[in-house]
DNA sequence: ACTCGATGCTTGAGGACATCAAACAATAGG
DNA sequence: CCTATTGTTTGATGTCCTCAAGCATCGAGT
């Protein structure tokens, strides 16, 4: 029976675990030649394309800011622009092929976050997961 | 008995909750009108006080960076320099008592992260621990 | 003691990020 | 229409980040 962690202790790993998840992310971006920010844009672009105000929600920044970020991404060909259709003062960005390949790339390299996971069984890969959930819910 | 996630679907929670405690973190941070650069380091000062160069390593940049990290602290007392007695060539970095609280307190505001963990009985905060051990090694 | 290479810190230049205020176009509701 | 609101961009300012270069100090070897 393992000994119980104060709450301090576990907020100590968390940072700790985090702080470990954040470097080999923006290590692996660093690889490819690309910020965290920019890296972490194109995670959000994964899944679908979104608007500039919609990014700036999602990674909880000014919109002015997102200008800039995806200005760099354009001109990498790793994102583009376009007018939405319904609503002309919108601007939704997606990922190119480039972009796409380039964030799977990152993922793939976390090397550190990998063989981490590697040394859980999978009814551990499954607690860890259904855990993660109850503390950071969606 | 839970469907085991895909290791992918695992990245992408992990992914999603680093993202949140950062965010907590950074938010907590900004209230107190802190960067997170600046917070973090304040948080690594926690413990013991370190030299400008193991700061740099520790987290992960130049060290020509910790100079100015350290001089806008420094200049808000949070932090002081002070010449190595054995070695002259090297400042070590302690918190002040300002400094202190202030790291104490954005830890205290971090009310997601908080909340979060008051979700989980003890025996599941025993658990996360052992996990995020096995992942995350120190 | 003296030189020389290595180490610790700072400075300066240049790019990226962050926030704020202000501008502009387009939309929505009266 | 007119007006308020919304989405995006621009510009100013400060912070972060990296690199190259500089200075001071240390340590080992001669």
């Amino acid at each position: 029976m393992p000994s119980i962690p104060s709450k301090a202790q576990l907020m100590e790993l968390l940072a700790h675990s985090v702080s470990t998840h954040y470097a080999d992310f923006t290590s692996a971006a660093a690889d490819m030649g690309l910020t965290s920010s920019q890296a972490k844009t194109l995670t959000v672009l994964r899944r679908a394309p979104a608007s500039m105000r919609s990014l700036a929600i999602t990674l909880a920044c000014d919109a002015s800011n997102m200008t800039g970020i995806i200005d760099r991404l354009e001109k990498r060909d790793l994102v583009h622009r376009e007018v939405s259709p319904t609503d002309r003062r919108v601007k939704n960005v997606a990922l190119t092929e480039t972009g796409q390949k380039a964030i799977d790339t990152i993922r793939e390299r976390m090397e550190q976050t990998q063989t981490g996971l590697d040394n859980l069984s999978d009814e551990e890969r499954a607690e860890l997961f259904r855990l993660l959930t109850v503390v950071f819910p969606r």
